[in-house]
Parts: C-alpha cells; sequence; structure tokens
DNA sequence: TCTTGACCTTCCAGCGACTGGAAGGTTTAC
DNA sequence: GTAAACCTTCCAGTCGCTGGAAGGTCAAGA
C-alpha cells in the first residue's frame, strides 16, 4: 500500500509519516520499483502506535521511547508507567495554568461594558501595575 | 535604564524586549551615548502590558491588536470585550482536550501492574486498533 | 496515443515565540 | 590593570510539522 493509504489508515499524515522516517522514528520504508514507499501490516500498526502517543500528549521524545519498550521483549511495565503518570503530571500543571488564565480573562470580561464607548476594564487591567496571581 | 532592569521590572526577558522591538510589537528604544537601549516609565509601562496580555494567553498578534486598542483614544470597549472573550473560548477548547488527554493517560496507567513484567497495558492500549474517544 | 489528474519523490523554507551563543564593545568595581 | 557584568548585532536552533516547488509515475478516459 502507497503512503496515503498509509496515511488514512494510520491516522497521521503523509507529510508526517515521512518526517517520522527522516528523524528516525520510524524505520525506512520498503520501496516497490518505482521508489514509491510500500506499507503492510507491521508498519502500519507501528504508525497507529506513534499517532495514539501523540494524541495523548507524548512528544516525538518519549514516543521514540515508548516505541522502543514497545518493541523490547524484556521490558518492564513499570516504565511505561512512569511515562504516562509524568505525562499526566505535566498535562495537569498546563491544565492548571490554562484554566487560570481563564479565569482572569472572564473576570475582565465580566467588569467590561463591551459597547462602543472607549471606557475599558480589560484595557486598564491589563495597563495596570497591580501583581497578578498567575 | 538599561534593558535588563527593564527586563526585571516588565516581566520580560531582555533577549524577549529585543524581539519585540525588531518584529515592531514595540517602538525602537532611545538609545544612550554608547548606544544601550534606554527606558522610563511610558516605556516600561507598555513592556507590562504586553507582558500580561502573554500571560493570559494572548498571541503576539493578539497583543498588537490589544496594544493599538490601549493606544487609541477613540476606541470602542467591545473590540478587546471580543478579543478576551474568544480567547476564552479558545482556552476552554484546549483545556477540554488536554482533560480528555489526561483521562486516558489516568485509565492506561490505572490498568497497568507497573513491575518488572513485561505485561503492560499501557502499551497494548497504544498498540491496540481500537477506536479512541479522542 | 494523448492528455489529464492524482499520485509519488526530494528538498528547502516557514510557522510562533522565543532562546542560545558567538564575537565584540562598555562599564563598574576592586 | 583586569575581571566580571553589562551591552550590542547577528545567526542558528528549538518543536512538530506544513507548504510549496520541481519533477517522476500511474491509471482512466477521449
Amino acid at each position: 500500500m502507497n503512503i496515503s493509504e498509509a496515511a488514512r489508515r494510520s491516522g497521521l499524515s503523509s507529510k508526517t509519516i515521512r518526517y517520522y522516517e527522516d528523524i528516525g522514528l520510524i524505520a525506512p520504508a520498503e520501496r516497490g520499483d518505482n521508489g514509491y514507499r510500500q506499507y503492510e501490516g507491521r508498519a502500519i500498526e507501528e504508525l497507529k502506535f506513534l499517532c495514539r502517543a501523540r494524541e495523548v500528549g507524548f512528544d516525538l521524545d518519549e514516543c521514540r521511547q515508548l516505541r522502543d519498550l514497545h518493541r523490547d521483549s524484556g521490558r518492564q511495565s513499570k516504565h511505561a508507567r512512569a511515562l504516562v503518570l509524568e505525562k499526566s503530571a505535566q498535562l495537569q500543571q498546563r491544565i492548571d495554568s490554562l484554566v487560570a488564565m481563564q479565569q482572569v480573562l472572564e473576570e475582565m470580561a465580566s467588569r467590561c461594558h463591551g459597547d462602543e464607548g472607549p471606557e475599558c476594564a480589560i484595557l486598564d487591567d491589563l495597563a495596570s501595575g497591580e501583581e497578578r496571581l498567575i
């Protein structure tokens, strides 16, 4: 199967698959007589694996570690678990930060008339020298 | 005051201040006889304004719009309010997505023994062809 | 057979928002 | 005198792709 079909089945784009090959995240694909990349079962599974790992927030270096664990029959599941828990904690931090930002925005919006006049609590807030909580 | 003191007072880094000048987000700073950038009251306030706008999630283009509104005495507060509400909605989307990712991770971790053995629900999950919710 | 369009290839540039570092000038303190 | 701590400009790198150019290949229809 050609790259665009592999893309469709894995959830990645053709560009992304070539990129992953470039950076060594996946093995160089087999090539047909015409030089086109060819994919089948095993390779598609690896692509799906990477797509899913990316979807839940792992960066490419972490994907590489997960891929290595996946390939290693002598692995220890605690290593995968540690990666997942660390990533979860990172996501929690990011979520907390975004929630705090959003609360500030909502509070600003609630105090702004939002009319045709120039008086604006939002711009005043941004311009004020008050210490912020975030 | 030199750039590092301006950085300290505004919350930005010296590098970032020079970068903002490069891209025209702030006016070129005055220069002393030695060629050093000089900052005082007005300029520091602009830097603080930008730092705060960045802190609550606005990108540089949006910061530019907010800065323009801030400078414009004939502005209409509804424009600032619209920017804030749109950004808040964007943050909400991002938060929802991160929360969904985190839930998947937590669920994976809860089913993984996390021991010295190779059997691992996390790697199985990532490798499985099941459709995901996210 | 010709042509059209949809594939595929490689390679290079760009995104956003900085950050690091080199190479060199200036100031300050001892 | 000299060392440390500033400052300057400029260029390259980060991350994870994505867009686009320039060109080769393939399948279907007139």
